[in-house]
DNA sequence: ACCTGAACACCGTTCAAGT
DNA sequence: ACCTGAACACCGTTCAAGT
């Protein structure tokens, strides 16, 4: 941050070089600021630019495009968003299927408070088939849930088969109520009544209900 | 349709005169080949203009903002969604359980058929606040499935209760698996074990499951 | 090696003016 | 009443040129 460094230093001289490698992450920065401030759409290259005070133009020694750069930003939502994850997980260390639990409220929180954010890691301004680090960025999140279902198993709390195919629908459920609270698509008379977070405690009830093991 | 009417009689007039309010349709028409063509990025006032053979400003005569162009051609695809979806029940109307299951099947088809109308039917682009008309479009496919939740509780397939809680649940792992399989999410260990229709399938019985009434 | 300035082909939107 | 043409302030991207 040579801004701060300037800052400290007492120098009067503006930030006019940005050499050292550090103008990439300052243009991630100066898009994340954007992408809370202005949501998806107000999100501009040009932009990225003025806020980290450099030319139009200086981005594409960084980034190949646009969408490099919003890749970067959702990749960067996804290790938050893990980091988030694996909190709420190993405060439930005693019991998986409260960890799943947690993580969903987590997951649901994460995505009302950061809109904007959630909607460009999983929308369509950048596909991940385009962008292998932020494939393996969002892979990681997925990797913390297997990992809570293969516990809930060995714990005898749902029933035996295919993890990933379990996983898929708890990660349907929990991700589908996230982008509904995102879209403001829950019916108003849901949200009235419940919390994101009962909301989520439920819906998450529900599935592993539907995985517990067969009676008998 | 003019155009077709000209085409009909034989006359040699290009289709100048949009008046009738017939552009409004002309319009929405032109926005869906372009969304359909080059996905949602690719939507434009003026290209949508263009496909309609008119002036770049004639759009405003018909709709007030981009916005209010793409939310009309959303509500365009929730009316085809909520078809596709009555249609799928009405086959099925023996048994409430099968007619979610092949709703729940229609819905994910639906939005692997045509990933970028789904995106915009939920996504970012129109928020549903701003466009009533598409509230209440999005509100009859929730009703065709609230419909649904009903009779299986009238069934006692799935236990008493608030049938828009258990129907939020539901919505959720539909929508958040069209919406992975729209973003391309799906881990592809899935995807190629598995139809989207049995992953549909899959998820509908685990959740209706998780909803049978107790044992006892 | 990294950045600037100017340019190109696009946008959404507005507004006078045409018929 | 409905549409056009020209304009304004923006984009993403490219490319020569600067240090």
């Amino acid at each position: 941050m040579p801004r701060a460094a300037a800052a400290r230093r007492g120098t009067a001289r503006p930030r006019t070089t940005y050499h050292h490698g550090n103008l990439r992450s300052a243009l991630i920065d100066g898009a994340s600021v954007l992408l809370e401030r202005d949501g998806p759409l107000g999100v501009t290259l040009r932009g990225a630019a003025r806020q980290a005070g450099v030319s139009q133009a200086a981005p594409y020694r960084h980034f190949p495009s646009k969408s490099a750069l919003l890749a970067a930003v959702a990749e960067a939502g996804f290790e938050d968003l893990v980091r988030t994850m694996s909190r709420a997980a190993r405060r439930h260390r005693a019991s998986p299927t409260a960890a799943i639990e947690a993580m969903a409220q987590a997951i649901v929180r994460f995505a009302a408070e950061h809109p904007s954010r959630y909607r460009l890691m999983c929308g369509p301004a950048v596909r991940g088939r385009d962008h292998p680090a932020l494939l393996r960025a969002a892979g990681a999140a997925w990797d913390v849930l297997m990992t809570s279902i293969r516990e809930c198993q060995r714990a005898g709390r749902i029933r035996p088969g295919d993890p990933a195919q379990q996983g898929f629908v708890l990660w349907s459920t929990i991700h589908g109520l996230a982008v509904l609270v995102v879209d403001e698509q829950l019916p108003p008379a849901v949200l009235r009544a419940h919390s994101i977070e009962a909301l989520a405690g439920y819906a998450t009830a529900v599935v592993l209900a539907g995985l517990a093991p067969l009676a008998g």
